[in-house]
RNA sequence: GACCCCUUCGUCUAGCGGUUAGGACACAUCCCUUUCACGGAUGCGACACGAGUUCGAUUCUCGUAGGGGUCGCCA
């Protein structure tokens, strides 16, 4: 039997944390074993659902990389893949229900499915099986007075139709799958294998909602800077841990290593400053081209412009183990792109503080200027002969120019920026220093 | 209220009857260093509680407490 899992969103908001993992183990799984990822957008709700919604979730899911191999726009076998548009089959299989005398009517027109009224197991690869004692409770109603459907009969009838293997979802669907059983039992169906996956909670331990910090993929992950891959990687630490050295892994050892039966059972916590770490860890590995192409709407947003690809990805790749977010790359880099930045308040009572500082940038200037050359090493010569013909330590030196060429007090070495920026910045940018902050 | 799931450092977790209870993030200190970082080292820090079972329980069983979930004409 192949292996065909699906990622069943409603379309009533972003993508969120939790349904980015339940669609990324649903993916994961596909992959490794060679089956079919479905995408099934469950909008059978009117009222709730909206079109910017869905485009919303395919959105972030690739940006996640999370590809469906069915599913809108790519199409499939068993399409449509919007439920708004499948009624006449909701309809048949109502019918069967109906004939088998599972269903009745409420005064109002509404449909409730009888219930089989006996011991139900779930078979769960993650809870181990689960036995809900003969129920209770009220039939549950399928269909609205307006001949809708509701999500647990249009649920389980895509599931048949989509011939789904293996349903992995958010453990808040555990308490109601034996009601989906009891209705692939009226239809004479076999219920697929069920993974249900543990909660993503708040640090505070409560419910995640759309809300709250961290959840929504697109705010809180792609416009704040994050990579996917460390999106990717970081999400499946959250109740899964593969039999691996490092926690940090690429999506094919992932894909290799997935094992739903190992998936926890117990809800799991989200941490920012993690995600955080992974990202720092996945952006130090970005070649400068690659990174500059993922800084650049960042980059641009703050109005930072460039013709040189080469400079500006030098520029940003220099200042990459300063920062764990895209985001804070324009305040380390800014001074690459532009002439005109702002000193920082401490960087100019620095520069004022001693009267000789001046003396000093003007010494290095000149050695600055009678470099052959233009490499770091040369620079570096430069303001080494600088602070000897003063008899202070380059040490004195250094920071003087950081200053004068970056406007902070903290940043890269000073001979890679005055390497990154050339001569004629550099001798520019000194003497700007000289004249603007120290008046001479 | 009923039912279901869960419970190891602050957080994510390893562990599957005998361990000095291991790792990662965070935090602290030190080293490296022209700054900030990176990196390296060290430290801090946990088996929810109570009964069993057993020679021996973090590990197995039951109970209690706590957390989460479900019980919709939402999904």
């Amino acid at each position: 039997m192949s292996i065909r899992v699906r990622f069943a969103p409603s379309p009533t908001g972003d993508l969120h944390v939790g349904g980015a993992r339940t669609a990324l183990f649903n993916w994961l799984m596909a992959r490794k074993h060679g089956g079919t990822f479905v995408l099934r957008v469950e909008d059978t709700d009117g009222a709730r659902n909206t079109a910017e919604a869905a485009a919303g979730i395919l959105k972030g899911m690739r940006w996640l990389g999370l590809d469906w191999d069915e599913g809108p726009d790519v199409g499939g076998d068993c399409g449509p893949y919007f439920q708004s548009q499948r009624k006449d089959l909701y309809d048949a299989y109502f019918k069967k229900l109906e004939d088998a005398g599972r269903v009745y009517a409420e005064h109002d027109g509404a449909m409730r499915f009888k219930f089989s009224r006996t011991a139900i197991t779930v078979h769960d690869l993650v809870c181990g099986d689960v036995t809900f004692a003969p129920t209770e409770e009220p039939d549950m109603t399928i269909r609205r007075p307006d001949g809708s459907y509701i999500f647990h009969f249009v649920n389980v009838v895509d599931d048949i139709e989509m011939r789904i293997s293996h349903v992995i979802r958010g453990e808040d669907h555990l308490s109601n799958t034996w009601k989906h059983i009891d209705l692939f039992n009226a239809f004479g169906a076999t219920a697929p294998t069920y993974a249900h996956i543990p909660l993503i909670l708040n640090p505070d331990g409560t419910k995640m909602s759309k809300r709250d910090e961290g959840s929504a993929i697109e705010h809180s992950y792609m416009n704040a800077g994050f990579l996917p891959d460390a999106v990717f990687n970081y999400l499946c630490m959250l109740g899964w841990t593969p039999k691996a050295e490092s926690e940090k892994l690429s999506r094919t050892e992932l894909t290799a290593l997935f094992d739903a039966d190992a998936i926890h059972s117990s809800n799991a916590k989200f941490d920012l400053k993690k995600a955080q770490w992974f990202n720092a860890q996945y952006l130090r590995e970005l070649s400068p081209t690659e990174l500059l192409n993922h800084a650049k709407p960042f980059l641009t947003a703050k109005g930072l412009a460039w013709t040189d690809d080469a400079m500006a990805a030098a520029a940003v790749h220099s200042v990459r183990e300063k920062v764990s977010l895209l985001t804070e790359l324009p305040e380390w880099a800014h001074y690459f792109f532009r002439e005109d930045f702002p000193f920082e308040a401490d960087v100019v009572t620095k520069l004022k503080a001693k009267p000789e500082n001046a003396v000093l940038l003007k010494v290095a200037s000149d050695q600055l200027t009678q470099a052959a050359e233009w490499t770091e090493q040369s620079v570096h010569d430069a303001v080494e002969a600088a602070a000897k013909a003063l008899s202070v330590k380059p040490g004195a030196m250094m920071p003087l120019l950081r200053f004068a060429l970056s406007g902070q007090s903290r940043g890269p070495g000073v001979t890679t920026i005055a390497h990154l920026i050339g001569k004629e910045k550099t001798q520019a940018r000194i003497q700007r220093a000289l004249s603007n902050v120290l008046g001479t």
